[in-house]
DNA sequence: GTGAAAGCGCTAACAT
DNA sequence: ATGTTAGCGCTTTCAC
């Protein structure tokens, strides 16, 4: 059943040439006189012989592996961050190690750790605060990090997130609205800065923004919110949600509560994922171009690799996606 | 900056023992005299000593990491795939050696032989025909098929998926419909399979079920599919589709078309991505249990690398669910 | 309970 | 252009 596979000596043996010589052939790392070339190619063919990656990788220290840690593939954000990542890596002839951490911070350290001596770099999302990253930085790989971060020296990727919120708060002053909450999560590191770019913006407009939670960044925590929000007291004409799987939650709440959408409220999320496009309404939000940062963050990693110097902190450009969930007051 | 990580033989040496102890130490492998086991705890952490898998999995021939090779990770149905895999894996101690092969079916089979090598076995999504993958066998490792292979002792799982249409089409038929359609996607293996089981449910009542193809998986595909359905002779009452995706753009381009939904036309899909909630109208689909099936191939797939035997084809129960999108005829 | 020694399959000097 | 040799960091007999 079992038959071990042959080894380098096994072609070696069979081909008459030493194992440094079948070893120069199959990573090509020279030319080769036309009987032996012929002859390797022949053997190699006949017993399918397959370098062994673990054995090469141990001599080189290199793995062509990339750990990928997320906080939930669920999320279409995460899935398109995974599908750009997976995209460049693959174009290198890396690989992805891919770990969901599913939003358990407790296994995120270990996890990371465990991961870090497998592959030669490593992209991570996290929900730990900047003070308990330390440690990355004795992991001895390189580290990318999928969000800002302030006081290490960590290269990452993100988005300007205080003028995401800005954009949506104008965009939503401009049509009227004066009464605006934002409904975040707070257990991300980029709630704040949502939350301070909307304020500062209604601020300019002598507003202030009415802050809820929704205790999980998906659309159930939208849904199970929407109640909270809607039917307290100092109902909103409008809600900033903190991503688009809140929004999508909020929304079909909000409806089956008897809100007429968007006349009664207006809505927005952050992220621009697909399904934006199909709900009813159709969902304003921020594009901040997931799949690009997988890809940015993987290119760094690569450039990392290649002996590049850390390029530090990369951010896109938000843009506002009008749809139809936000309309004019009244 | 890039500190060597000390090696066993460094804690051997740091202990006063001899690398044989310390393995067995590392692996728990025997019990251990108190002072040797003290020294051992207080050196490796002084030392901040880790055993380097690669080594490891060199001798052992395991490197507790599964390959897991899915068509796109954008599409929601793999996600889920890949969020209950990733979970079973996790509990496990094994980690994913993911690949988006992009709907590339050329890379498809260098990318697998290659990850073959890297890990201890493999579940796989593939679009080829069962007579293309003879050469799975040959991986040596053990492969678990996201999919029925009809011809090949190859293990699996799925869905049953005659069944699946056979209960979208008589859903729809005890709607009232009579002028059914089927938009598929011709180059899944199993679109065939959904196309017999819509067709003989019609048959039943003497009716012809009219097929068209969407050329891809997507919402796109769906949209740009649907005026060629909607807007050619012979227009359909109802629409079953190859899945969720597709039907989620066959709605928004019909609506988009001046047709109401679901009055002009009840559309369905296959899967329950979770954004058929969110659409307008929310989408009646059949449920497949994505994420189980995730984690049941890789329970197949641990059970095999645990000496288990072949368990064959594992199928899960479609089941339908009613939502907004199909209504009585008229 | 502990250690010495023989590799796992391969690459990387360094010969020739 | 090809061969010899010395390991990479670890596990695993098999002694003691």
């Amino acid at each position: 059943m079992k038959k071990p596979s042959p080894t380098i000596r096994d072609v070696a043996a069979a081909a008459g040439v030493s194992v440094a010589t079948v070893s120069k052939y199959i990573n090509g790392a020279q030319r080769f006189s036309a009987p032996v070339e012929a002859k390797l190619k022949a053997t190699i063919e006949k017993l399918g012989y397959r370098s062994n990656p673990l054995a090469r990788s141990m001599i080189t220290g290199q793995t062509r592996t990339i750990g990928l840690t997320i906080l939930d593939i669920s999320n279409p954000h995460f899935t398109s961050v995974v599908k750009g990542a997976n995209r460049v890596a693959l174009q290198h002839d890396y690989t992805l190690l891919l770990v969901d951490a599913e939003e358990n911070q407790a296994r995120e350290r270990p996890l990371i750790e465990a991961l870090a001596q497998r592959v030669d770099g490593l992209i991570v999302s996290s929900r730990m605060p900047d003070e308990a990253l330390q440690w990355m930085l004795e992991l001895n790989k390189p580290v990318v990090l999928l969000r800002r971060s302030q006081q290490l020296p960590i290269p990452s990727v993100g988005i300007d997130n205080q003028l995401a919120t800005y954009m949506l708060a104008q965009h939503l002053l401009s049509q009227g609205h004066r009464r605006i909450a934002y409904l975040g999560f707070g257990q991300a590191r980029i709630n704040d800065e949502r939350i301070r770019g909307a304020s500062e913006c209604l601020a300019r407009s002598g507003l202030t923004l009415e802050v809820h939670d929704a205790y999980a960044p998906t659309a159930q925590a939208g849904e199970r919110a929407c109640s909270r929000v809607m039917l307290g007291q100092n109902r909103p004409e409008a809600v900033i949600c903190y991503n688009d799987l809140i929004a999508l939650g909020f929304m079909k709440e909000a409806a089956a509560l008897g809100f007429r959408l968007p006349q009664d409220v207006s809505v927005t999320g952050i992220d621009n994922v697909p399904y934006g496009e199909y709900s009813a309404p159709s969902l304003t939000t921020v594009d901040i171009q997931s799949e690009k940062m997988g890809e940015l963050a993987m290119r760094k990693l690569l450039d990392l690799l290649g002996g590049g110097s850390d390029s530090g902190y990369a951010t896109f450009e938000p843009r506002l996606i009008v749809r139809e969930s936000t309309a004019r007051r009244g």
